[in-house]
DNA sequence: CTGTTAGCGCATTCAT
DNA sequence: ATGAATGCGCTAACAG
């Protein structure tokens, strides 16, 4: 198990040519007889050969790799996005590596000139700001794609994110009985690291149209995990009395935990409350969640293709922006 | 933007030093002077060097990379998997690479011996199986860890999902009233390259117990989709007169989809259903399911854990089984 | 069509 | 403590 990996000399040796014809077999080059050719595909599958990856990129200068940087891929979304992306770049023999940023030890690594991510062709930013996950000295010397995310310095592909908490505010007055109350349940961004401006913004738009309209809401903030909706606003309504509400929440996770809760005491939607949250997980339909949909696979489509016009000769810098669309379901 | 990255060479002449001493302050070799350690350091981080990793590898024979073979990342448990051992890999400062087999294209690729699979020292492979993914005379080269799932020819960490089944089973039996129906909402395993055995295993358990107990069942298939268990209830009550169940499905996602419907036609858990699953993702715990417990952090640990102890010179194969708990919620 | 050769950037002897 | 030289496996001219 351990004997060494064959190289492309061997091959060449066992098939009595030069390896340079062999480096032309392995790349498909048409300047090869088909006899030789045959002899030297047979010879590498016996042996089982397998070239070197990093020899090829250390002497091309490609490695067909490409880096993904997200927040967490326990979120249901960055894994979404990402398998998506995959599967359009494995289409194009692309690879993509997945830098996870969740906490500070793989901030640092990532900072680390020495890490992988200097490495790849190109680096896809999800929702993280590049200023704050590199120092300004070492962004890396590539090609950046933001998702998510705008910054006039690279290609982007965005949603209007203050649009989104506008959309979420009209949807409610129209919705809204008397005597109801609005409530915003978000996630409190920090300004750190990971501070992605993607909330705050949601948020914005959302108290913007009501100050516009007079309206009075309150806000809760919460946790960014699955349990996170269900108890802030268990807390909310263990301090408050019970009342109708209209509820924006700034994503669909927040938004299943505020509906089970709300499910359990008993309410009712369009009765006793309304609810509108983001994104449009697959999960939001089965539970028959209001939404504004993220256009998960347009957003992966558009990377990918930012990328590819890149290669094709694109000098620009371009910057997509996407819409965001209301799914009506029963909240 | 384009100008090429400096190298080892440039960091050499800009200190008057020559590049072994420099490779020397890279790798921390204490065989250095702190005055020219100190003169290096300063001129990397001024010019912005980045050491290649392809020719580190290359050299060194070392990637520091690992790949994590998995079904799909859009499914969370993989997504969380896959955070966890991340996390762990970072503080020891090996980086993961992820190659989600979702469909054909991405089967092939990773088949092909140019694929970056065979350049990373060591592969962890979860739920799938060896012989179906790689080609009898291409399987890597290097260790490889099972992940939720057993081949004696590997080291591997899994749960006895035979013995989930069980579980299962005298969970339901014990909670079920007189007249109540026992229901197996599974995922059907087709015989391909996709297969894990992982849910037909369940399935196998859980209908050997209540066979010995004369307890008639029914079984539906569902889609391994969010939607899927929704889908799969929603259909059987529309053929079928509603009645009490006693339901097991075989992960938690389908569960989801289960108790929703079972919550939309207003059925009631204990008095008009009971219902358990496996794998305990977050959600389940904020909608209340009871389900059985997939140790996802040991899983992970435990797999990180045998390539550290192979690092550290371990020659024999290892498998480590882990135990599943059930966990009771409100259903 | 094919073989020879010169790097790619780095780690690692082996000298000094 | 430091430098020069060798080789890792491959691609890309170049020569034939």
């Amino acid at each position: 198990m351990k004997n060494k990996n064959p190289t492309i000399k061997d091959v060449a040796i066992l098939c009595n040519v030069g390896i340079s014809t062999v480096s032309r077999v392995l790349n498909n080059s048409d300047k090869v007889s088909k006899d030789t050719r045959k002899k030297i595909l047979t010879v590498i599958e016996e042996i089982g050969y397998s070239p070197n990856l990093h020899a090829r990129t250390l002497s091309s200068k490609k490695s067909f790799s490409l880096s993904l940087v997200v927040p967490d891929m326990g979120n249901q979304f960055y894994g979404m996005l990402y398998s998506t992306m995959e599967n359009i770049m494995a289409e194009n023999n692309h690879r993509i590596i997945v830098f996870p940023l969740t906490d500070k030890i793989s901030l640092q690594k990532i900072k680390q000139k020495t890490d992988l991510i200097y490495q790849t062709d190109s680096v896809f930013i999800a929702s993280l700001s590049v200023n704050n996950i590199f120092k300004k000295s070492s962004i890396p010397n590539k090609k950046i794609i933001l998702i998510d995310s705008f910054d006039e310095r690279f290609d982007s592909v965005h949603v209007d994110n203050f649009k989104i908490g506008e959309i979420a505010a009209h949807y409610l007055i129209e919705q809204s009985n008397k005597n109801s109350n609005f409530l915003l349940v978000t996630f409190k961004e920090l300004e750190n690291e990971f501070t992605s401006h993607v909330f705050s913004k949601r948020d914005a738009g959302f108290v913007s149209t009501l100050k516009k309209h007079k309206i009075k809401f309150e806000t809760i903030y919460s946790d960014l995990f699955w349990s996170g909706g269900y108890e802030a606003i268990k807390k909310y309504f263990d301090k408050f009395p019970k009342k109708k509400l209209n509820i924006f929440t700034t994503c669909d996770m927040l938004g299943f935990g505020i509906k089970s809760y709300l499910d359990e005491i008993k309410f009712t939607p369009f009765n006793d409350y309304n609810l509108i949250s983001v994104d449009d997980l697959p999960l939001s339909k089965v539970i028959g969640l209001t939404t504004i949909r993220q256009p998960l696979s347009e957003i992966a489509e558009a990377s990918c293709d930012l990328y590819f016009s890149y290669l094709k000769g694109r000098k620009k810098i371009e910057s997509i922006l996407l819409n965001s669309s209301i799914i009506k379901r029963n909240t």
